[in-house]
DNA sequence: TTGTATGCGTTATCAG
DNA sequence: CTGATAACGCATACAA
């Protein structure tokens, strides 16, 4: 049914080695050879078996994606991003979607890769997860951890929010801000704490006390965002800003202000983080940051294959829109072209 | 570093046939033995390596997804939701992204899956796409479509939008509504026409004559549906009820709608498709059409493997939110619990 | 520059 | 019920 590197051999009358080495790219071929190869390979529509490559050389051009199942815009347009970098340098991508019992406090859970990745991408939460760690670093599998704190095995693709928000935080006391309330994230010992540190520190440069009360956590989601909105709308020394941790947060927290009849941004300025599509689908739509995700793809999959180099600088960017300046300007931008 | 079978039946004192006859859960193997292997596995944390199984036994435990490269929601919930119930009955699952060249018009390009997947899933557009399907079925590579139109080659997972769309057509009868526009699918020929049919089908039930000029075709996109929306609102006797195909052409109508001083739903109400997160993160939320993504994915899942079953009913469902009903709430439904 | 023997880790076949 | 041996498709080491 499917060819294998021998029916070429034979067809174009070689040794079915010659053909292994033109598949691998070695460059001593008679050139005459290499032209029957190509056409017998051509002519049988021959693709080498993953399977036998690996097992024979210990190189599985796999890489093996760990991702949370919680339907984030982030971890999807991150999957998506990282299976289209992987074709392009010709690997794999298998995707490992870890539920459950691995997304509560400290797991003990087994991970189970007996596709022998040659290399593990983690996206948050898990490039902190030490058990994860510890488990891939004694399998000797190298590691890609995007957006990761700490330090640990593997290689890190490191994200540093804090300036970024601080040009956020500079634009609010443009607008003449004081009180600007925080809906912070969940979980202080995450990356996206470098968010809550540039709130701090803008303000503290601002001369501007921080008012604990003003900052409120919750989950990254938009019906608990609209519950932390509620709360600081109700404040006697309201907020007449607000900046949520993830656009979807800040979607919570306009839809709450414009419930309680409050005109954004007049009367509230709202703004996110991530650049989320659901950023630009609202109206006015959202000032966030952009997360350059795509980037941030390109770069763990060329740290993971050592292919498909150079990999590209990694810049987040404020991205000023209506739900802060008071532009009446649909967002029109698009993630594809 | 990594333990294989001879380990396991070594640690056990076994030979290593038998090891392999308890992995591949056969019956017959005597007790004592099954537990001193049951040990050293544990022992020797050893787990079957995917790709001699696949060179020994002709079966990967690999389901290939072909997807367009293209950050649709529904792609990336299709794509989590596939992953996870692969995970769950023990497969693996490779994502293709198949970019550009296969996207427009007839290609004739050739997919390359040489990880050699048990079965393919493909998801829109490219179940109908013939060129695909000749490929995979020359390959005698098994096949399942979600959301075809057409007959071919595989199993497919129908949907028909149009019972559905004509419920929602109904609920605009009953708000009172006469003059409703379409904000429709680019091409004909794909699946989601089934919804220009049900507005269709559910216009003439009710007698009212079908205006073209109330009929816009536009790509899925935000951008283009709010150009859409700029020309419905422009007629001379404009509509007061917008359908979307699509959750995220629905809020660009809404944008505009709202840029241009219009009430939703007073003005002129809005209603989508798909039940994408997005369809709940405006106010008012829009009344969408529920697409049971999990489902669809579990059933796919099902038919690729024999696996995990029964296959799921596969239901559509009215959601009647606040941009056409005008309750004033806010959407705090979640897709993960 | 090219070909031969060997082995990767597992399952299938068939003998015991 | 259990175990030897071959085979899967390919790359590696070595020989020619």
């Amino acid at each position: 049914m499917v060819a294998t590197i021998k029916d070429v051999a034979t067809a174009a009358g070689v040794s079915f080695k010659t053909v292994s080495r033109f598949i691998n790219g070695e460059t001593n071929i008679r050139p005459a050879y290499r032209e029957r190869i190509e056409a017998a390979i051509r002519e049988l529509n021959y693709q080498p078996t993953l399977a036998a490559r690996q097992l024979a050389s210990q190189k599985s051009f796999i890489i093996s994606l760990v991702v949370a199942d919680v339907l984030f815009s982030y971890n999807a347009r991150m999957m998506l991003a990282i299976a289209a970098e992987c074709r392009r340098v010709g690997y794999h991508l298998m995707t490992e979607v870890l539920g459950g019992e691995f997304l509560q406090g400290p797991n003990t859970n087994r991970i189970n890769l007996s596709a022998r990745p040659d290399c593990v991408i983690l996206i948050p939460p898990f490039p902190d997860d030490v058990n994860l760690l510890r488990q891939l670093e004694e399998q000797g599998l190298p590691v890609v951890r995007i957006a990761a704190i700490g330090d640990g095995y593997g290689t890190t693709i490191r994200i540093d929010d804090e300036p970024v928000t601080m040009e956020l935080m500079q634009h609010f006391f443009d607008m003449g801000h004081r009180r600007i309330a925080m809906i912070a994230p969940p979980l202080p010992e995450r990356a996206s704490e470098s968010r809550v540190r540039g709130y701090r520190r803008a303000l503290e440069e601002a001369g501007i006390a921080f008012d604990p009360a003003l900052l409120v956590r919750c989950p990254f989601s938009l019906a608990t965002a609209v519950d932390a909105t509620t709360e600081l709308l109700a404040l006697p020394d309201r907020p007449t800003a607000i900046f949520a941790a993830s656009d979807t947060m800040a979607l919570g927290a306009m839809a709450r202000a414009h419930q309680l009849g409050y005109r954004v941004p007049d009367d509230v300025a709202i703004a996110g983080f991530d650049d989320a599509p659901e950023s630009r689908y609202s109206f006015p739509p959202i000032t966030t940051i952009r997360q350059p995700i795509e980037d941030m793809a390109r770069a763990a999959v060329v740290a993971a294959t050592k292919r498909g180099g150079p990999a590209p600088e990694i810049r987040q960017r404020l991205k000023l829109r209506g739900s802060t300046t008071g532009d009446r300007m649909i967002c029109r931008e698009t993630n594809f072209a």
